[in-house]
RNA sequence: GCCCCCAUCGUCUAGAGGCCUAGGACGCCACCCUUUCAAGGUGGAGAUCAGGGGUUCGAAUCCCCUUGGGGGUACCA
């Protein structure tokens, strides 16, 4: 089956982490079945509609590395797909024109009623405890009094006539939907008395003129279909089928939101968590693969997706889980691209003057054995090995001493450890001929071997911890590494 | 308020009548590995399957009720 969904976000704000995933749900079935994905912008609320979000959206999709079949080319302009333009402002003329047909079958009609009058009468439905809902007022205008209307300047707003029964609908995740016509606020407003079309109206001519067979979008949607489908109706076209997807939930269970959760997903890429684990980990929220599977490449979901595997239940959005998968996603990439992904995040490190200069792609590549699998974002690289490129570290006396060693016997050690180092380097500079040296020395002296360790490692990086020692040491370079066990001597000596 | 949807460990989930004294993963704890930190390995605590009624020889799985939670209810999307 060619079955064409889209996703259809509004630049009304960044990219949201729940439109990512719808984006996400819909772009996984497209793919698995072959079908068409599209994007269309929805940007008929004007005010808050913005072309810098447009962008970041497009780009956040991009990044995901979901690619729509038709939609906008970028941000600004520029379509692709037959059945463009994909931006709702630039459609006009189609809900003008499904306005007009709706007008003339007398399925809407002009309402003249003011925002006062309209707070007047929910003000009292609610004291009166009954559900708010239009009350009719215009229904029955008859031509004369709209045409009064009109003579006093004023603009109606279109109003779609609900009518009477029941509307129902299969849902592919929720399975059969029934609700009554008379619970859904009487009367609503399709084209704004200014002339600009609605949400529920440019959906529904939206998704009809792109032939889009299977909407699938969130949750809250699901009290809003039956308008959907009335619409569809009224205007003669086919009804898609719905799937509505269970939502991602805030830590108490409520609708993901800004106030309450981290949304934008700009945010997780600036801190790090790569495409990899982000598409992995959107996919397990609210489906599985069935089986115990779940650190999966997007093809490998494409392959496993099935739409009526979706869950019901919502799911909160759990950042530990969502970390775990990035270092699971973070060790899996190769040196090369690892190295790519991170420069910017080091590069960001020096921009925020917590580091002093760039390392080479060369040097980064040197790190990777010891860098790769501690890294549970790119974000956490400057505080794991910053300490390398920076001039001097600061370090703290108190912390250069080991829990069972006193200031004397740190001292005495860490001279003997930097004339051991200030040897080993005349020779080579590695790891494996720094090691064995110092573990004689510790022991020669009845030293615990880590409590040396820990002093020299407190003394070069100004950390406890720290990747392996030996393999910092070598990093930090024979002249640096030295130094800065010089400087640790003088400062414990009170300098 | 009204309408709609949902309900398995703290969290994400497996489970589509007997395979379940409910499995996996994250997190947590312990141990192993180990120079610290990670990673990795092993083990553990953690769910009377929201509660109550049915149906059935048998229910986490089907039905009903209750409770709880969520969503919707705009001239926002």
């Amino acid at each position: 089956m060619m079955d064409r969904v889209r996703i259809a976000p509004s630049p009304t704000g960044p990219l949201h982490i729940g439109t990512a995933r719808t984006a996400l749900f819909n772009f996984l079935h497209a793919r698995h079945v072959e079908g068409t994905f599209v994007l269309r912008l929805e940007d008929t609320d004007v005010a808050r509609s913005t072309l810098a979000f447009e962008k970041d959206i497009l780009e956040g999709l991009h990044w995901l590395g979901m690619d729509w079949d038709e939609g906008p080319e970028v941000a600004g302009d520029g379509s692709r797909g037959p059945y463009a333009p994909y931006r709702q402002m630039q459609r006009l003329p189609s809900y003008a024109a499904a306005a007009e047909l709706l007008l003339a079958a007398d399925q809407a009609y002009p309402c003249f009623c003011t925002s006062e009058e309209l707070a007047a009468d929910r003000q009292a439905q609610e004291a009166a405890k009954l559900p708010p809902k239009y009350v009719g007022r215009c229904a029955g205008l008859t031509s004369e009094e709209r045409a009064a209307f009109v003579a006093e300047g004023r603009r109606g707003a279109l109003r779609f006539r609900v009518g009477e029964g029941v509307v129902a609908f299969d849902d592919l995740v929720r399975g059969h939907v029934e609700i009554d016509v008379s619970n859904l606020g009487g009367d609503f407003v399709i084209v704004r008395s200014d002339g600009t079309p609605l949400y529920h109206f440019t959906v529904v001519v939206d998704d009809a003129a792109m032939q889009i067979t299977k909407v699938i979008r969130g949750e809250d949607h699901l009290s809003n279909t039956p308008k959907h489908i009335l619409l569809f109706r009224a205007l003669g076209y086919q009804v898609p089928e719905f799937a509505h997807l269970p939502l991602i939930l805030n830590a108490d269970r409520s609708k993901m939101s800004k106030r309450k959760s981290q949304t934008a997903l700009d945010d997780y890429i600036a801190q790090g968590f790569i495409r990899e684990a982000l598409v992995n980990y959107l996919a397990l929220l609210g489906w599985s693969s069935g089986n115990e599977d779940e650190v999966l490449s997007i093809d490998e979901i494409i392959a496993r997706f099935d739409i009526n595997a979706i869950h019901k239940g919502g799911a909160v959005f759990d950042r530990e889980r969502l970390e775990w998968l990035n270092g699971q996603w973070i060790r899996r990439l190769e040196p090369d691209e690892l190295i790519d992904r991170l420069r910017p995040f080091v590069a960001a490190e020096l921009a925020a003057g917590r580091i002093e200069r760039m390392p080479s792609d060369e040097e980064l590549r040197s790190l990777l054995p010891v860098v790769q699998e501690r890294l549970p974002t790119l974000g956490a690289i400057g505080d794991l090995v910053g300490f390398l490129w920076v001039e001097d570290v600061a370090v703290e006396p108190a912390m250069l001493v080991p829990k069972r060693w006193d200031v004397e016997t740190t001292r005495a050690g860490l001279a003997a450890a930097r004339e051991l180092i200030a040897h080993a380097g005349a020779v080579s500079f590695e790891a494996d001929e720094l090691e064995p040296p110092l573990r004689a020395l510790a022991e020669a002296r009845g030293w615990k071997a880590g409590d040396l360790f820990m002093a020299i490692r407190v003394a070069v990086t100004g950390r406890t911890a720290t990747p392996p020692l030996f393999d910092t040491l070598v990093a930090l370079g024979h002249e640096r590494a030295l130094a800065r066990i010089d400087r640790a001597v003088e400062v414990l000596d009170g300098g």
